[in-house]
DNA sequence: AAAAACTTGTTTATATTATAAACTAGTCTA
DNA sequence: TAGACTAGTTTATAATATAAACAAGTTTTT
């Protein structure tokens, strides 16, 4: 039987923003903007989901006197999307190319 | 930036779905209701979907006597999953084990 | 042979989720 | 100081997944 997805993986702006902050220290609001092409609403939903989660830190800040939100990818979240990998990997590794 | 994943396909039970049909010459719904452990009234759902989409053919007959619906992926489909794992593949290929 | 239980699905209703639109709070600029 | 802009949040709507109820027949039991 093929595995589970995590719910909170398996939709394509969380996993954008998970796949994104993995590959570096850590990401703005606005970077992650400009990376996932999402609007600003629906990016401050999905951040507050997965922050809830403690997939990622969420830093409120401000910047230039701006308000400024930084995320960073916790323990929680990295274990959790190397699960994700896994998992999705077994519905198409027969495809691989 | 990151490519959008087909959203008829990036969803568990569809995916499975596809993924099993991927792998044979054809499928029953008993079999898939088996493979995915889903509902009866879920894969009812998602095999209608992805027959209009033309991912898949069904075939309805019968078999010992009861009502019998066959599963088959079309070209389309089959195009259609090598871009999904093409596409999330950008997404999980820096962490694949 | 009728009732009860089972098979194989479909349809409909509900709950969840994603997304977009509207709003908030403050900052810069002309 | 009015107007435009930045950075985000909240709320309302639309889409989706799932479960529950229904349908149409078949087999078994009594």
């Amino acid at each position: 039987m093929l595995p589970d997805l995590d719910p909170l993986l398996h939709t394509q702006l969380r996993l954008q923003i998970v796949t994104l902050l993995a590959s570096v220290e850590e990401g703005d609001f606005n970077w992650l903007m400009g990376n996932t092409g999402a609007t600003r609403g629906n990016l401050s939903v999905q951040i507050k989901k997965l922050s809830e989660a403690e997939y990622i830190k969420v830093e409120k800040g401000y910047k230039n006197n701006y308000p400024h939100t930084s995320c960073t990818l916790t323990k929680k979240g990295r274990t959790a999307f190397e699960g994700y990998v896994e998992a999705i990997s077994k519905y198409i590794k027969h495809q691989q190319k």
